[in-house]
RNA sequence: GAGGGCGUAGCUCAGUCGGUAGAGCAGCGGACUUUUAAUCCGCGGGUCCGGGGUUCGAGUCCCCGCGCCCUCACCA
């Protein structure tokens, strides 16, 4: 039988470790250090893996509880025969984030989810073996700690260990402890260390966290029901996006995974829920960068008798109050009703209090380009100057070309709606009554990024059967492999949808806003990374 | 997909003109019962991302590959 400290080599932390682990017996001396350790505490009858526990209360509780009456009243008097210690006992549970063993006498300061906190440990207090554990604690080890609250006498609340008990050996050597782990790479590919050794990014994802129940609430409140539909998929419908295909081995066919969940709300639509939601995950086989990943969060949602305007002040009002909520996590208080709700993004102060801008496509256009998307000639001479091939061209895929451009021109600082898109550029939108050329349809922009997505939606069967058609006619034919009709959804549209407004917003996106980040990557907890 | 940058000790980083591979922290041995990035004395630690080339000699120059980051294009 193996010894159980000649096990297998476990993936110790880092890129060159993990190599070194593949083909040296030899472990790296700090990793065999640790073990040692671990050796040691188990000879001293310690358990270095710990046990269930009760009665843990956070760094931050732990701290809170100090009671600086009791404390002066210790110093004074606790050497009287006699006397009654009241500061308050607390047990903790952190890791070790920095160590002073001063021989007799341990500092250690400890964190947790709440932050950091002093712990000392004298020869003379700590029950055996707890000075021993602390003497064999390396960096990185997670430990449970219970004592007395007191204050240092430079006034730093520190926990007097009156008994120390090893909770988790952490063999793998740390980050540097005032760095913190730097190297992006291995912050993303080990983010169970980048949480623990860099705060700031436990922060955003518990910021996140919240940002995501206040979504549910904020829809909750306005009576949005919330679904789950299917991710395999037989048709990936919804969006014009290549799916990921995977094969189901008992019934023997291929299965999409979704791009969108639209055409199943629709369906619920159609079955009679009145506002339906779903916070979606939705893969793309497509391109990744900073803003793209292959699974990637968005909130769909469905309005009966909405339309995009009503979808317009719903995502106004989101975003507002998830800023509220951001700026509520920063300063530990609600904002006033009344104040700005300013949150700074790639470089731009954005106060999402204000009203958001409203521009229509059209007049967007004509003020970035100088002239109106329906003077064929000046679109045609615009995108012929840019290289674009024009002949057999349909203007408006140049104006869309052009679009960019005016785009571009959105002040980043501004969340902007764009809206009133022309209407054979959305053929799944419904057209303005009073102007069948216009699309009641909205896209917007906040800091250049395309934040969210509405649409009255096309409720009439016969237009959409021969919109879908239509778009069907000129696609690729490697792109036939996976867009077809959804026959099903057309039948639940001849069965009657009522007029609806439809939304779908980015969550990784509007997280990405909301809390500062400039990449996707920096705001999920596991992005995609090429297997080294 | 195109262009640019980066990859050196466990971590964070230096490494000049091509000439014996460095620092701080971490680690090991020792001292120390109020430290605060503890301090003091001593010691060990390298596949310079991988492969090839040029050269008397390559971490450094050239080529190929891998990974990550940035910019641009496309998808949200």
């Amino acid at each position: 039988m193996r010894r159980r400290d000649d096990g297998p080599a476990v993936d110790l932390g880092t890129r060159h470790y993990h190599r070194a682990m593949s083909d040296a017996p030899a472990l790296h001396e700090q990793v065999l250090q640790r073990r040692a350790n671990r050796q040691r505490m188990r000879a001293l009858g310690l358990d270095p893996y710990g046990q269930r526990e009760t009665g843990l209360c956070s760094l931050a509780e732990a701290k809170g509880a100090y009671d600086p009456g009791a404390d002066e009243a210790y110093q004074k008097e606790g050497k009287t025969p006699g006397f009654a210690d009241r500061r308050p006992e607390r047990a903790v549970a952190g890791r070790v984030m920095l160590l002073r063993d001063n021989g007799k006498l341990i500092w250690m300061n400890l964190r947790d989810h709440t932050g950091d906190m002093q712990v000392a440990v004298s020869a003379r207090d700590c029950a055996s073996p707890g000075f021993d554990a602390a003497k064999l604690s390396d960096l990185g080890d997670i430990i449970i700690a219970r004592g007395r609250l007191m204050k240092t006498k430079t006034g730093e609340i520190t926990l007097w260990a009156g008994e120390i008990r090893p909770a988790s050996k952490c063999l793998a050597p740390p980050p540097a402890k005032h760095e913190g782990l730097q190297d992006v790479e291995l912050r993303y590919r080990q983010r169970y260390v980048d949480m623990w050794a860099n705060p700031e990014t436990m922060d955003v994802f518990f910021l996140r966290a919240k940002l995501i129940t206040a979504l549910r609430r904020f829809l909750d409140e306005r009576g949005f029901v919330e679904v789950d539909t299917p991710v395999l998929q037989t048709l990936a419908g919804g969006a014009a996006a290549r799916p990921f295909v995977t094969h189901m081995n008992a019934l023997d066919i291929d299965l999409f995974m979704r791009v969108a969940p639209e055409l199943f709300l629709k369906r619920l639509l159609v079955g009679g829920m009145p506002r339906v939601y779903e916070v979606a995950r939705n893969f793309r086989n497509e391109g990744v960068d900073r803003s793209h990943n292959p699974e990637f969060s968005m909130v769909e949602v469905y309005e009966a008798f909405g339309s995009y305007d009503t979808m317009r002040e719903l995502t106004e009002s989101l975003l507002r109050s998830l800023a509220r909520v951001v700026i509520a996590h920063r300063t530990g208080r609600e904002p006033g009703a009344a104040e700005p709700l300013v949150l700074e993004f790639g470089g731009h102060a954005i106060d999402y209090a204000r009203p958001f801008d409203v521009v229509t496509y059209g007049a967007l256009f004509e003020r970035a380009l100088g002239f109106g998307l329906g003077d064929d000639g000046k679109v045609r001479e615009a995108a012929r100057a840019r290289g674009l091939k024009t002949e057999g061209v349909d203007r408006l895929l140049l104006v869309q070309e052009l679009f960019d451009e005016a785009e571009a021109s959105i002040d980043p600082a501004r969340p902007t709606f764009v809206i009133d898109y022309p209407a054979p550029l959305c053929p799944l939108t419904r057209s303005k009554t009073s102007d069948p050329s216009v699309a009641e349809r909205f896209e917007l922009f906040i800091a250049g990024m395309e934040l969210a997505n509405a649409y009255t939606e096309l409720n009439d069967p016969d237009i959409q059967e021969a919109k879908f058609r239509e778009q069907l006619g000129g696609i690729k034919d490697e792109e036939k492999t996976f867009r077809t009709i959804d026959e099903d959804f057309l039948n639940a549209l001849r069965v009657g949808m009522p007029p609806a407004g439809g939304l779908g917003v980015g969550v990784d996106r509007a997280i990405m806003l909301l809390t500062g980040n400039s990449s996707i990557r920096e705001v999920l907890l596991f992005p995609l990374m090429r297997p080294r």
